[in-house]
RNA sequence: GGGGAUGUAGCUCAGUUGGGAGAGCGCUGCCUUCGCAAGGCAGAGGCCGGGGGUUCAAGUCCCCUCAUCUCCA
């Protein structure tokens, strides 16, 4: 049966189970900063199981793009070497948020398995937590499984919980058995052996506790069900092969590569590997990049960089040149695309990122491998670990690429040191990176869902009444607030914007008769629940109070311009460089807006230019901005651009400028392009390798940004003292004519007849020349000091620069005095004398120092000195 | 979040314990040639990424910062 057919009757079975059908969500995981990756079906429901969400579905089945790669659960290194890893693979799972559990959970398991897709009941075990009597006698007493099938393991294996606190419980789980012939062959080898005959196939999860911090464990009152089957696995089981690789998951793909690479699959077990790994990687990869993950140096895209590379070094392992492996994203996409149609979309961007970290890591492997020759020339036979870890460490060239190089030209790698090198670089990343605390913590908040969700009522208008439902003072639920005193505000509606989406939020006064306070700050710990950051001036606020909201409109619609004409940028960017810019973060303020996005280089001035020129244009054309609310999958189908990691109900906002841009956005904007005023670009540069980011202005930002040039301007005409309006091209006049009076100068100074060299002869054949040259600098001493010496032998120039601080001094001899004197010793021996230091070479030497004084003073002294070094 | 490396002429890079900013390619002009490839001669082109410090003296040492590459989390 097909992998395709498997995952439909799934979905299906618990559809006719009256499970809701849930799409995948974004690899991505909307905003929960623990997680890297979508690792499991129930990431997206995890605030449903801690009662921070409500849906209005309470069982829901799903189909979930998940990778292990980086971070807790880590694959990558297990991909090729085992049947049943992967770094993408996909979830399988039904979820019961406080509906059914157990008994229900187990019997749809064992029904799906045994009836539907009628897999051997011989063949299959299970286990259960070693407490869970409940549990062990659903499956023994009524699925009737023998109790030799049943086995107990513990926490390690079958304790599930989220995290150090919240919820957790015990767990299920079927295994089936592939036969002994896929066995370790061990005595020990049974159920939970790590080897490849027993494989676990389903997980059921029975959400029963919740943990605190102390470890204490109490029952939920609706206790919840999770569970997971990879469908890898699953495919593996009903194609009757024991290896995930050989189901049609990934045969399609391996044989594309078999086809490019002309090498055969199951001759070799080298290339079986390396095509493996490459069909598992460009899985990742194409998943990965369509999710808007982008390779770089850091977090998620440094992941992904990981997995590309390793794809490209597997590649290269099956003689793939490079670039090639962009050929294989349309491999990927027709084999997964069906289900996952967001594929399809990106698959000419996802081609073109991966052509261009190919590329990109085609000249890191050349710069490495440039190097380690070098090193292997100088090594007598061996690298040692601390040059190959600096290889690996510094200019990221692969540790086997160092070995095959090594063993082509029989020289020995310090393997073990260097992986003790590359462990001590873990611990002390560990131990210095700091975890940090998120500001508010769901958990403080639950009393919220007492309440209703707050109607917001900012998109229409910037003030209004409302009743006060409840005030948070130091964290704890109070009934008034007096002045001076600051707490969070719950109201039953408001027009204040809460920050999300890149927008801050509102800022604005509540009122009462006799009360009156400042809002600054809102914050929404639990869905659509808005809490209002109050500072208390005047009077006393109590709960149930009906108060008015005003916010600071001006404000407001600064912060609406500049959110509008994101969405203009976001769409100029596109249509100017392409596709693959996506967004990537952004901040709309009211006196700026940042925009980062995608991009691989730099834009160029006329780049930017025309984009400014395009958004400017749709200003313009003031053009009437709607907003929609629709179903996610009509927004979907229409087009319009979801952001980056961003979690979405089933009904979404969209707004649009016709014609132009259109995107899932619940923020505050113009009613028509024209409010806009103008636009302009600040800066661009980049914000992490990958991404560039934008800051502009609009409106009366962009005026006083404009202004500020005119000032500027204005004032360089006064400070040059010119009427003219071509600055650039006067201050170009100016600076030459600089240039060449400095030059003149300069020449000048040096073939100064102003003072004479007087002339000394230091022995029979050493002549010494002595010269005060007044305001030359150190670097034109050099200049003059070689003009002395000019057609002479045998012959010591010492130059001497007097200044108001202090002085200057050069010492230099003509070249054939080389062997027996040496200007930097003689002139440390007179520097003192002159209060000062210096030094030098043979043939030059300066120095300074606080003496001042005249030449004549001191001619005899140095004269001596002199002679004594010649000597 | 924590490390490492790199940044010098348009490009690729060299630059010793701190002591005259260089090479190759490219560019401009002239010569040689019927012409081209090439060769010869001459020349232009540098805030040595930016800022601060140490020093008589910093491309070189120290601190900060920006950009690019890279490893770990």
């Amino acid at each position: 049966m097909e992998g395709k057919k498997l995952r439909q009757l799934f979905l299906d079975y618990f559809k006719e189970k009256n499970h809701h059908v849930v799409r995948s969500s974004s690899l991505v995981p909307a905003h929960d900063p623990t997680l890297l990756f979508a690792n499991a079906g129930m990431n997206q429901f995890k605030e449903v199981f801690l009662g921070a969400e409500k849906r209005e579905y309470n069982r829901a089945t799903s189909a979930q793009k998940c990778v292990r790669a980086g971070g807790k659960h880590n694959d990558l290194d297990n991909v090729g070497k085992t049947a049943r890893h992967h770094t993408f693979f996909e979830m399988l799972g039904n979820f019961s948020f406080g509906d059914y559990f157990k008994e229900d959970a187990i019997r749809y398991a064992w029904d799906f398995i045994t009836e539907i897709l009628k897999i051997d009941k011989n063949r299959l075990y299970v286990s259960v937590f070693r407490d869970d009597d409940e549990a062990f006698d659903i499956w023994n007493k009524k699925m009737h499984i023998p109790v030799e099938c049943i086995f107990r393991f513990g926490e390690k294996d079958n304790f599930w919980q989220m995290g150090d606190v919240g919820p957790c419980g015990p767990c299920s789980e079927i295994f089936y058995d592939h036969g002994e012939e896929y066995g370790c062959g061990k005595p020990t080898c049974t159920v939970g052996c790590e080897c490849d005959r027993y494989v676990e196939i389903w997980n059921l999860v029975f959400m029963q506790f919740s943990r605190d911090t102390e470890g204490h464990m109490t029952p939920l009152p609706s206790p919840s069900i999770d569970t997971g089957m990879g469908l890898e696995r699953l495919a593996a089981v009903m194609q009757g092969v024991n290896n995930n690789y050989d189901t049609d998951l990934f045969q399609n793909i391996i044989r594309d590569i078999a086809k490019k690479s002309g090498h055969e699959y199951g001759v070799n077990h080298g290339i079986d590997t390396a095509m493996r790994v490459l069909a598992d990687h460009m899985r990742a990869t194409v998943f990965l990049i369509t999710d808007d993950v982008v390779p770089s140096n850091e977090g998620r895209g440094y992941v992904l960089r990981r997995i590309m590379r390793r794809a490209i070094r597997y590649g290269k392992k099956l003689d793939l040149p490079m670039p090639s492996l962009y050929r294989f994203v349309d491999t990927v996409t027709e084999e997964m695309g069906g289900a996952y149609p967001e594929l399809t979309k990106n698959r000419k961007t996802v081609a073109k990122l991966v052509r261009i970290e190919e590329e990109q890591f085609d000249t890191t492997l050349e710069a490495g491998l440039k190097m380690l020759n070098r090193m292997i020339e100088k090594s007598d036979g061996k690298l040692d670990a601390e040059n190959a870890f600096r290889l690996y460490d510094t200019f990221g060239f692969p540790i086997d690429l160092v070995e095959d190089v090594c063993l082509e030209k029989h020289i020995s790698v310090d393997r073990e040191g260097f992986e003790q090198r590359l462990e001590q670089q873990r611990k002390e990343g560990k131990a210095r990176s700091k975890t940090r605390m998120t500001e508010i913590s769901v958990e403080n908040y639950l009393f919220l869902h007492d309440f209703p969700e707050t109607e917001f009522t900012g998109y229409d208008s910037k003030a209004g009444t409302a009743t006060v439902l409840a005030i948070v003072r130091d964290g704890k639920q109070v009934k008034e607030l007096i002045a001076g005193e600051t707490g969070k505000v719950l109201v039953d509606r408001t027009p204040f914007y809460v920050e999300s989406g890149g927008q801050v939020n509102d800022t604005g006064i509540l009122e009462t008769a006799e009360a009156k306070g400042v809002i600054n700050r809102l914050l929404m710990p639990i869905k659509g629940r808005r809490l209002h950051v109050l500072d208390l001036t005047k009077g006393k606020l109590k709960v149930d109070e009906t108060v008015t909201l005003t916010l600071d409109s001006q404000r407001r619609f600064a912060i609406a311009r500049n959110h509008t004409a994101t969405h203009l940028l976001h769409a100029a960017l596109r249509s100017v460089l392409g596709d693959h810019v996506k967004q990537a973060g952004s901040m709309v303020e009211p006196d700026k807006l940042r925009f980062d996005f995608s991009h691989f280089k730099k834009i160029s001035e006329q780049e930017l230019a025309e984009v400014e020129q395009i958004v400017n244009r749709k200003i313009m054309e003031n053009i009437p901005v709607e907003t929609e609310i629709l179903d996610i999958e009509e927004a979907r189908a229409a087009g319009a651009m979801a952001l980056f990691g961003e979690k979405y109900g089933d009904r979404v906002r969209v707004v649009r400028v016709p014609g132009y841009s259109m995107e899932l956005c619940g923020g505050t904007h113009v009613t028509r392009t024209g409010d806009i005023g103008s636009f302009v670009i600040v800066s661009e540069h980049s914000a992490a390798s990958g991404i560039r980011r934008i800051e502009a202005k609009t409106g009366f930002g962009a005026l006083g940004y404009f202004n500020s040039f005119r000032e500027e301007h204005r004032t360089l005409k006064q400070v040059l003292k010119t009427g003219e309006d071509d600055l650039p091209q006067f201050v170009a006049r100016k600076l030459e004519e600089i240039r060449q009076l400095r030059q003149a100068i300069e020449k000048a100074k040096v073939s100064d007849n102003s003072t004479t060299s007087t002339e000394v002869r230091l022995d029979s054949e050493t002549t010494l020349l002595l010269q005060e040259v007044p305001g030359l600098a150190p670097g034109l001493m050099r200049e003059k000091a070689d003009n002395l010496k000019q057609n002479r032998k045998k012959t010591i120039v010492f130059l001497l620069t007097v200044t108001d601080s202090g002085c200057n001094y050069l010492l230099s001899a003509t070249r054939d005095m080389e062997k027996h004197f040496h200007s930097g010793n003689a002139l440390r021996s007179i520097a003192p004398m002159l209060n000062g230091r210096g030094g030098g070479n043979q043939t030059m030497a300066q120095g300074g120092g606080k003496w001042i004084g005249k030449l004549t003073d001191i001619v005899e002294t140095v004269v001596a000195k002199l002679k004594n070094e010649v000597s």
